[in-house]
DNA sequence: TTGAAGTGCAATAAAACGGTTGCGTAACTG
DNA sequence: CAGTTACGCAACCGTTTTATTGCACTTCAA
């Protein structure tokens, strides 16, 4: 019998490494804090905040629908689009692993020390 | 006086783009994954693991240095580099925030919903 | 002291990124 | 229908990343 939750290791995947690469932008991570508002944008709204092209917001945006972390739904001539948290919140958890497999690092040199007697 | 505590909302800094720009690369998340794990490596270990030249993990360690993901000491004419959690812990935190504020969100949505009848 | 191990720094070079401009197309509006 | 709004696609360009190679330097060990 496969024993699946016992696998808290780190197994980094592609997708994983998309999804920080498409939060490791100013640019990106500023139109999350927009859109994690709630609201559903259009990209003329999105862009209306920075001080660049419609083109370039648009292009952001594909990056970060590629990481699984918005998409979009057509409503007449519009484009509007949401935040997706299902990847954000995998990307917390696996940053929480990691974290978890630091605290655990930490008590095994600690447990060592106390065995050796410095 | 100034409440700071009410401060939850995401404030995207330049470093926190960093740390997930840091991140967003599988040869890092990898190292990354090595290192949590507990041990203090030389960069010639580190390389062993991986298809590529030590100058290229070199790079890709002064890359998560950068970020203040990881740090080294040098013992003798090795360079050990270790995990500096602190950092990863404040991206995680703030990947935790904008989980809350889309839950937020969703919650007025449905407020909305319920009040206006459908 | 000579040699090998572990590393840093600089000069590349190819690829990817971030942004722009130009043009074409669907959809709303008078 | 004509004009405007909202947008996609493709070409392009400067900058940054990513990885390599070559050489110099420190440290350990025989």
């Amino acid at each position: 019998m496969p024993r699946a939750k016992d696998r808290t290791l780190l197994k980094p995947t592609p997708e994983l490494a998309s999804v920080f690469f498409a939060l490791g932008d100013r640019t990106r991570l500023q139109l999350i804090a927009v859109l994690c508002a709630g609201g559903a944008f259009s990209i003329a709204q999105l862009t209306a905040n920075t001080a660049m092209t419609r083109q370039a917001v648009t292009k952001h945006l594909q990056v970060l629908a590629e990481a699984g972390l918005v998409h979009h739904v057509k409503v007449g001539r519009e484009r509007l689009w949401q935040f997706e948290p299902v990847q954000m919140e995998a990307a917390r958890q696996s940053l929480e692993i990691i974290g978890r497999q630091w605290e655990q690092a930490l008590g095994r040199l600690k447990f060592a020390m106390e065995s050796d007697g410095d």
